[in-house]
DNA sequence: GTCAAATATCACCGTATGGTGACATCCGCA
DNA sequence: TGCGGATGTCACCATACGGTGATATTTGAC
C-alpha cells in the first residue's frame, strides 16, 4: 500500500512526483477528502511532505493535477465504451447515460471528488467539477454527430436530472447501499435503474 | 451567532441541552461536517465540551438528537405542504415530489446531513439516512390512500431516480451554483427542473 | 576533482483536536 | 443548617495537523 520511499529508489524528481500524485489518489479513494492532508500523502509516498510543497506548490496544485488526471480518464474511458453512431437523439442520451454508469461505478476516486464538491465550494472543487464538465462535453460533441434533440422538449433540463440521478445513486450506493429502499449491491439491482433510465429516456424523448 | 453562556443564564440543563443541540444544528448547517466537533459546538453553545458528553454521550449521541430532530422536522415540514388527496398515481407522485424540492431546497441543515451521508458511511450517517427514509415513508403513507401505480412499470426504480435527481440538484446548487450547465440559482431556473420533472412523471405514469 | 544546483530529509513551530479527571458552585432536601 | 447530588468550569493530556527553515546528500557541468 506503499509505494517505494525514495531512499530506495535514488534521486529522480519525476518519479518521486509520481509517487505523490498516486498515493494522493490512492488515499482520497481510500479514505475520502476528511483524512487527505500532506502528512498523510508524504507518508503513504514514502517522502517528505516538504516535496509536496516544492513539486506541486501545497495541497492545492496536488489537487489540480488529480482533477487533470482524472478527467482525461474519466474521457478516455468513455472513449473506449465505443457507443456507435446512434441513430436517434434518444438514442444517443440512452448509450451516454448507460455508459457513464459504467464510468463512474468503475471509479472509487471520481465519486469521492463528486462527493467532495458537493460537500464543499473552494476554488479546488470547483476545479474538479469544471474540468470533468468539459471532458464530458467533449466527449458527447464527438459522438453527437449532427443529432440534436426533438423540438418541444427541454432537453438540457432532462439530461441534467438523470445524470445527476446516476451520480447520486452510485454515490448512495458505495456510501450506503442503496437509495429509498432499494439496494444497489449487484448488477442485477442495477439493470433494474438501467431498465427504468432506458424507458424514461425514449419515452420522453418520443412524446414530442 | 451565539447563545447566552451559561454563565448569564444560570444553572438549567433542559436549557443547555437546547442550547448545545441548536449550536450543533447552527454549525453543521452553516459550515459542514468538516468542522464539526465537540470544541467547536461548545464554544458556539457558549457552555463547557464537557457537557456534551456528559448530556449526550458524545458526538455520536448528540447526532443522534439531531437525526430526530431533522426527520420529525422533514415530515412536518412535507405535511404542511398539504396536498390534497390526488386522483392518480401521477398526481401523487408529481406534487410528492415538488414538495420535496421545496423542503430540501429550504433546509439547508437537511442537506448538509444528505451530503455526510453520501461522503462517509458510518453508523451515524446510516442513522440519519434511516430516520429520514421512515419519515418520508411515513407521509407518502398517509396521503397515498389507495392509490397504486400502473402495472408494468417498476414504480419504486422511478421514483427512487426522481428523488435521487432532485437531492443531487439541490446540493450541487448551493455547492455550485449549478449542474451539468444549468444554472439553478433564481426560482425561475428551478421552475425548469420542476416543469422537466412534472413531464417526466405524467409522460412515464401514463404511457402503461 | 570541484563546486553549485537539484533533490531529499529532519527538526521544529503554532495551533487545533478529542477526551478526561479534578475542582468549583449551586440547588433542594433533610 | 448542613449535606449530597446536579450542574458547570478549568487545566491538562496525547495526538495530529499544515507549514517552514536549516541541513544533508546526490548529481551533473565545468
Amino acid at each position: 500500500m506503499k509505494d517505494l520511499s525514495t531512499t530506495e529508489r535514488g534521486r529522480d524528481r519525476p518519479r518521486t512526483q509520481d509517487a505523490i500524485v498516486a498515493a494522493a489518489k490512492r488515499l482520497l479513494a481510500d479514505h475520502g477528502f476528511e483524512k487527505w492532508g500532506v502528512n498523510a500523502i508524504a507518508r503513504s509516498a514514502g517522502c517528505d511532505k516538504q516535496l509536496v510543497y516544492r513539486y506541486f506548490g501545497g495541497l492545492d496544485g496536488l489537487a489540480e493535477a488529480i482533477g487533470r488526471d482524472v478527467a482525461a480518464d474519466l474521457e478516455s474511458a468513455l472513449s473506449a465504451k465505443a457507443v456507435p453512431t446512434p441513430d436517434s437523439y434518444a438514442a444517443l442520451v440512452a448509450s451516454l447515460l448507460d455508459a457513464f454508469i459504467d464510468v463512474l461505478r468503475d471509479s472509487l476516486l471520481m465519486q469521492r471528488i463528486i462527493a467532495w464538491e458537493l460537500s464543499a465550494a473552494n476554488p479546488l472543487t470547483l476545479g474538479f467539477a469544471k474540468a470533468r464538465g468539459d471532458a464530458l462535453a467533449r466527449w458527447i460533441g464527438r459522438i453527437k454527430g449532427d443529432l440534436s434533440p426533438p423540438p418541444g422538449i427541454d432537453a438540457p433540463a432532462f439530461n441534467a436530472i438523470l445524470i445527476a440521478a446516476i451520480q447520486h445513486l452510485t454515490l448512495s450506493a458505495t456510501a450506503s447501499a442503496g437509495f429509498a429502499g432499494i439496494s444497489l449491491q449487484s448488477e442485477a439491482e442495477w439493470q433494474r435503474v438501467r431498465a427504468a433510465i432506458r424507458h424514461l429516456v425514449s419515452t420522453v424523448f418520443k412524446s414530442a
